[in-house]
DNA sequence: CCAAAAATATACCGATTGGTATTTTATTTT
DNA sequence: AAAATAAAATACCAATCGGTATATTTTTGG
C-alpha cells in the first residue's frame, strides 16, 4: 500500500499501477528490477513482430510511455533490452508449456498436451506476433550475432525437452525401443514450426493443426509400442 | 560490341561489363530495364539476408556501386526495390526447381525430385540468406503490408505446383485416389520449411535432409499405390 | 524530516535514415 | 556532329536513428 504513494509517470499511470499491485506487492523486487521488467514486458510484443531492426528506441519509449533516459537508466543499450525481451518471449513459452504438459503423467498424455498446448495457445501466440524462437532464428542471419547463442540455447531447451519426454517413454515400456528419440524431438519440431509459418501466412490455423496431427500419426504409428 | 563503347560507371566496371557481355547482347532489354535488374540482382541477397529494416539505400548503393541518385532514377521507392527482389528471389527459386522436376516424366519421380531440389541446393540457398518464403513471410508481419500480397502469392504458387504433381500421380494411376494432394503439399512444405529453418539455426543440413527423408517416406508410404 | 542515492526526465549529440532537386554525364535522335 | 533526351552523380533535405550528459525528481536510509 505505501508504494502507491510514490510518483508515476502520469501518461502510463493505470498500467503501471495495475503492474505494481500485481507484482510488487507479492514479490521482494527492487524498484529497478520492477521497471526493466516493465520495460521488457510493455516491448515484448514490438520486437517480436517488428523484429530487432524495426523496433526503434522511440517505439520503446512510447509502448512504456517512459523516456529515453529512463530506459537507458536500466539498459545498457537496445541490444540488451532485445535480449531480455527474447529471454522473457521464449521463457514465457517454456513456462506455459511446462505447465500444460507437467500435469500429465505418462509420456504419451506429455506428448498429447504438448501439441495441444500448441492448438490451444494459437490465438495468443499469434496477437504476440507469432513463434519467438521462429521469428528470431530468421531475423538472426549474419547480422545480430549477439543474439544467436540466446537463439539456439532456446531451441536446444525446446528439443530437449521433447526428447526427455520420449526417453522416459521408453524408460516406462510406454514407447518402443529402438528408436531415436532427438531426431523424433527435431522432427516435431519442425513440422510444428512449419505448421506455424503457414498458419501465420495464410492466417488460417488449420495449417498449424495439420502439423499437430501428424506429429500425434506419428507418435501413434511409430512411436508407441 | 556497340555496346561496350558505352561509359560505365568506374567502381564496378568489372562486374558490370560482364554483366552486359552476360545479358545485353542476348536479349533486347533497354538499358534502364538492364540497370533495374542489376540493382536487383546485386541487392537480392542484402534483403534476404538482413531483411528489409535491416537493409538501408546505402547498403543497396556500396553492394551496387551505384549513387542514391540512379538507384531513385530506377526504383520509386526503397518498397519498391525489396517488392522487386523478393519477386526475383522467388522466381530464380520457382525457375530452378521447374528445371529440377521438369526433366522427369512420372509424378514420383518429380516429387523426387522436388526433395532432391532442396538437398543439392542447400549451400546455395543458405550463402543467399536461406529460403526467401521463409525469411520474407516471418518478417512480413503487421508491418510492411506491401509485402504480403506478393509472398502470400509466392507461397500459394509454390504449394500448387506440389498439389498439381500429385494430381497428376494420380491421374496417371501412379498414386492413391482417395487421397488429399493439396493437404499433401502443405504438408511438405511444412516438413521442409521448419526442416530449413533448424539447418540454418544449428548450422547442419542434417536437419533439412531428416525432413526431405520423411517427405519421401510419407510419399512411399501413403501417396504411391 | 532531511540528506544521500537512485531513478527518471530533459535536452541535446553526431550519424544515418529514406528521399529529392539539381547538375553533370552519357545516350539517342536528327 | 549537334540537339534532344535519358540516366546517373552530386549535394542537399528534414526526420529519425541510437546514445549521452545533465538536470530534476523520487526513493531510500538515518
Amino acid at each position: 500500500v505505501e508504494t502507491l504513494t510514490q510518483n508515476i509517470p502520469f501518461g502510463i499511470l493505470n498500467t503501471y499501477l495495475a503492474y505494481l499491485f500485481d507484482k510488487c506487492l507479492s514479490k521482494n523486487m527492487s524498484k529497478a528490477d520492477l521497471t526493466r521488467q516493465f520495460i521488457i514486458e510493455k516491448t515484448s510484443n514490438l520486437f517480436n513482430k517488428n523484429g530487432y531492426a524495426g523496433t526503434s528506441m522511440t517505439d520503446i519509449t512510447s509502448a512504456t510511455g517512459l523516456t529515453k533516459g529512463s530506459i537507458y537508466g536500466n539498459f545498457k543499450n537496445k541490444e540488451e533490452v532485445a535480449i531480455e525481451v527474447f529471454r522473457y518471449n521464449s521463457g514465457r513459452l517454456a513456462v506455459k508449456m511446462s505447465s500444460a504438459i507437467g500435469s500429465e503423467k505418462s509420456a504419451f498424455n506429455q506428448l498429447v498436451a504438448f501439441t495441444d498446448f500448441y492448438r490451444n495457445n494459437w490465438d495468443s501466440m499469434l496477437e504476440k506476433g507469432g513463434c519467438p524462437l521462429l521469428n528470431s532464428a530468421t531475423e538472426m542471419d549474419d547480422a545480430l550475432p549477439f543474439m544467436k547463442t540466446e537463439v539456439l540455447h532456446s531451441f536446444k531447451g525446446l528439443t530437449e525437452r521433447i526428447t526427455r519426454i520420449i526417453e522416459f517413454g521408453i524408460q516406462q515400456k510406454e514407447f518402443k525401443e529402438n528408436i531415436s528419440s532427438a531426431a523424433y524431438a527435431s522432427l516435431f519440431l519442425m513440422l510444428i514450426e512449419g505448421g506455424i509459418l503457414l498458419a501465420k501466412t495464410f492466417e488460417k490455423q488449420d495449417y498449424l493443426n495439420q502439423a499437430l496431427d501428424r506429429v500425434l500419426k506419428i507418435i501413434n504409428d511409430e512411436i508407441v509400442k
